[in-house]
DNA sequence: CGGACAAGCTGA
DNA sequence: CAGCTTGTCCGG
């Protein structure tokens, strides 16, 4: 007799049903399997063993076994999570399963087949260190040193049987894998290779879902750009790799090396930090020019004569290649009337309009009515540009240097626009779809700086590591610029020093202070049914409930052991409601 | 989630 | 009062 959780979100009970003999051999703990439930079939899986079903129940048989699930450590964390991110199990489950029917377990990888080389490098000695401590480990590695080394190591020092390491891009994960085969190990890359990952041996590899990979028990793990949002699952429940592979380590004993260039406060807490030395850690940040703009008059536009000269130095170059930044897509974000001065608002919610084309309509950004293009109090037509949008700002570049610009934002990953382009402008999206460059320009880094959330400054830090790597280290020549009227600002001056601290310190801090994660946890609660469950939420005494605007409500507690007891033990009330522990916003 | 069933509304 | 919609309940 088994307990089974339906792959339904909706369903919150498990069931217990009987396994046919034909099925024993199948069906274990884990096992992926259909069921009877309700009048129809449904998938599930075996989360507990040898039941005896409550009195006055007459289970129903087990319909069909539909292959391997997760491993019984996995199943655990899964029901770990489910409290952790107040979701239902299955999701959990869902993420840690197969896509596609696996009937029994590859033959594991035959032991070390070849030595893993080891790879050298500044990061040698603290991986070992790391290693040696058993326990979580930020690693800070500079953004232009190679990443991968810290795993290749790791690997080389533990062998890759009961190793995950994760990375947070796909195109990251391929290329690590193949530097570990090269390196000589066998390698698993999720989620293809679920079935080798399963057969144990091997090395295994992949992105977010690869945290919940088919390892029985950890023996080591390494996240790459630990500080990456790509490890965080935007959907409900929002869970996050790093804290469930962390999880992972803490439950089975294993070490975790944390690689980034910018930890943020929250990684750093509650693991060891190993830098690397000084001068080392400064030449592998490229050389960072602040261009302040305090002075200047808002209306002057995104070009500064220090961005200008940029430009022309590398342009003058043949294969020169520079990425300017700006995170606002479409031509014209913010107009005033040229005559009577008035910014053009929005006459249905009051938010400012953009000119999407050329002479076109105005159109509001946040409810998407549109108008004329007149102003609203004068009536006059002439409008004039306060803060343009990567479109204008691509036309603009092209005309003031003399080169053509390619608008490169969102989109499709992988297409080929701007790959081959000399001067390319874009949102940060442009930071993933660009390959190499010898400078990157934020021309608007302030609203990176000050956007409205409580991790905005790390976000931005990030922002800049990823541009850095775009152009290399101080050797290589590689050059920030970025367009500020915040010059002192601790992200700015984390980069231009190569020291990350500058802004870890204070902000830990101002975290404190304010009781902000990670000291503190939040949940953020919307949807129709929020209010009634905020309501039940107040007579909770570990957590205090809050609504930082109409329809959101906020829900603080010291810790997330009371505050995920306080969301598990109060009772939800029917209709739509999302729970988001951890949020980024508010 | 989606089927079952009850309550509520409508038109001949 | 059949025929339909809408809402609530519940699953082994």
């Amino acid at each position: 007799m088994v307990r089974v959780v339906p792959d339904i979100p909706a369903v919150h009970r498990w069931f217990d049903y009987v396994v046919p003999d034909a099925l024993d051999p199948e069906v274990r703990l884990g096992s992926r399997v259909r069921i009877d439930l309700h009048g129809r079939r449904v998938g599930g899986w075996v989360v507990e063993d040898r039941v005896t079903p409550p009195a006055g129940v007459t289970p129903r048989a087990v319909a069909l076994s539909s292959g391997e699930g997760p491993p019984a450590s996995v199943v655990d964390l899964a029901v770990w999570a489910s409290w952790r991110w107040a979701g239902p199990v299955s999701s959990f489950l869902g993420t840690a399963s197969p896509d596609r029917v696996v009937r029994r377990p590859a033959v594991p990888a035959r032991p070390h087949p070849r030595t893993v080389t080891s790879p050298g490098g500044a990061s040698v000695g603290l991986v070992a260190t790391a290693l040696d401590r058993g326990s979580s480990t930020v690693l800070r590695l500079a953004p232009a040193l190679d990443a991968n080394l810290p795993a290749l190591e790791l690997v080389h020092r533990v062998g890759p049987d009961g190793v995950l390491a994760l990375a947070p891009s796909h195109a990251r994960a391929v290329h690590l894998a193949d530097r570990l085969r090269r390196a000589g190990a066998p390698v698993a890359l999720l989620p293809d290779g679920w079935a080798a990952a399963a057969g144990g041996g091997r090395v295994v590899v992949g992105t977010r879902a690869a945290a919940w990979a088919p390892i029985g028990r950890m023996r080591a793990a390494v996240v790459l750009d630990a500080h990456d949002e790509a490890y965080r699952e935007e959907r409900s429940p929002t869970w996050s790799a790093v804290e469930v592979v962390a999880e992972r380590c803490r439950r089975d004993g294993a070490p975790l090396v944390l690689v980034t260039p910018c930890p943020t406060v929250a990684l750093l807490e509650g693991s060891a930090l190993a830098v690397t030395d000084r001068t080392v850690e400064r030449r592998g940040w490229p050389a960072v020019e602040v261009v302040d703009r305090t002075g200047d008059d808002p209306r002057t536009g995104l070009f500064s004569e220090r961005l200008v000269t940029l430009l022309h130095s590398v342009l003058d170059r043949p294969e020169g290649r520079v990425v300017c930044i700006l995170n606002r897509t479409g031509r014209a974000r913010l107009l005033a009337c040229a005559h009577c001065g008035a910014v053009a608002r929005c006459t249905r919610c009051g938010g400012s309009v953009g000119q999407p084309e050329v002479g076109g309509e105005l159109r509001c950004g946040r409810c998407g009515s549109g108008r004329p293009a007149i102003c609203a109090e004068c009536d006059s037509s002439r409008l004039k540009l306060l803060r343009m949008g990567v479109s204008r700002a691509t036309e603009e570049l092209s005309a003031l240097v003399g080169v053509e610009a390619v608008e490169v934002s969102g989109g499709a990953p992988g297409t080929p626009e701007g790959v081959g382009a000399r001067l390319v402008v874009g949102t940060e999206a442009a930071l993933h779809r660009v390959g190499r460059a010898d400078a990157v320009a934020f021309l608007d880094v302030d609203q990176h700086l000050l956007a409205p959330r409580f991790g905005a400054g790390e976000e931005s830090l990030g922002l800049l590591a990823r541009a850095a790597r775009l152009v290399g280290g101080r050797e290589a020549g590689g050059r920030l610029l970025v367009q500020t009227r915040i010059p002192d600002h601790e992200v700015l001056q984390a980069a231009v020093h190569g020291d990350p601290a500058r802004l870890t310190d204070p902000e830990r801090a101002l975290r404190r202070e304010l009781g902000l994660p990670p000291f503190g946890a939040l949940a953020l609660l919307r949807g129709a049914a929020a209010e009634s469950y905020a309501g039940a939420l107040r007579a909770v005494d570990t957590v205090s409930v809050s609504s930082p605007s109409a329809d959101r409500w906020l829900v603080r507690a010291d810790d997330h052991p009371r505050l995920c007891d306080a969301l598990a033990a109060t009772p939800r009330p029917s209709g739509r409601l999302r729970v988001e522990v951890d949020p980024t916003d508010v």
